[in-house]
DNA sequence: CTTATTGTATTAAGTGATTAATACAATAAG
DNA sequence: CTTATTGTATTAATCACTTAATACAATAAG
């Protein structure tokens, strides 16, 4: 599956973001291993320097670990991965509210719309 | 007030998004007169090119109009604003509701925590 | 007419992101 | 031991963003 990136933002960044995303929904498996930095540039399109360059900063944020010569891998910290659960929700809601309170929704209105597009979505979750 | 801007998007999408908001909310009024780019340039801490360059675009975007010697001015156009208005919330909703749902949150327990959130922000709208 | 202010355009320089092309160390596999 | 694969490091080139320093055209104000 090909991932779309957009100019707004530098490469490894959103890559950071993806990657992050993935560990905290469980979509990457605790403990198991990611693919090498030169067979996620090929299938990301990029450049193996920017993977390494995404993925080593998610190692220093503890979401990933190294092997030396076998790979990289997803954390087994459940814990940590929570925690960072927990901070990708909470900044989401704060931005979200904040938005949607200076365009001028009030709450009514606003959960309203959101149970909507809720059940709208194809949700896998 | 000063405004902070992140290194992770250039200056001229983050003015882009900061006056596109202030339009779409009202808090900068339809027909009233920005200050000027060197004017923007100060309050802002950027260059007056970095400015103009966001405003262009917002002007191709049919927000703002410029009158040659005059200045810049916020677009009159009730319809325009309220369509923009509409495309930004439903930006943010879509986006949040993927986000959420790919981090497993459920409807009914997103929009407890959501009533909470909206509470505790000191809300100005 | 003169002056000041407006948006606009141009050029050069500096910075960071990205790519390409390598190379090296460590180790599992044969 | 030899080989292949892993992460890692380095160098140079390119490109977009940003800044600085100007300059110009249009027009309202004096």
């Amino acid at each position: 599956m090909p991932v779309e990136f957009t100019s707004d933002m530098p490469i490894y960044l959103q890559l950071i973001r993806l990657v992050r995303q993935g560990v905290a929904s469980g979509e990457l498996v605790p403990g198991s291993r990611l693919p090498g930095v030169r067979e996620m540039a090929i299938e990301y399109g990029v450049n193996p320097n920017t993977v390494q360059r995404a993925l080593v900063k998610l190692e220093r944020d503890g979401l990933l670990y190294t092997e030396r010569t076998a790979g990289r891998f997803v954390t087994a910290d459940a814990a940590r991965i929570a925690a960072v659960r927990g901070e990708l929700a909470d900044r989401q809601i704060d931005d979200f509210v904040r938005q949607m309170k200076s365009l001028g929704y009030n709450c009514r209105q606003l959960l309203e719309t959101l149970e909507k597009k809720w059940s709208d979505h194809n949700g896998d979750d």
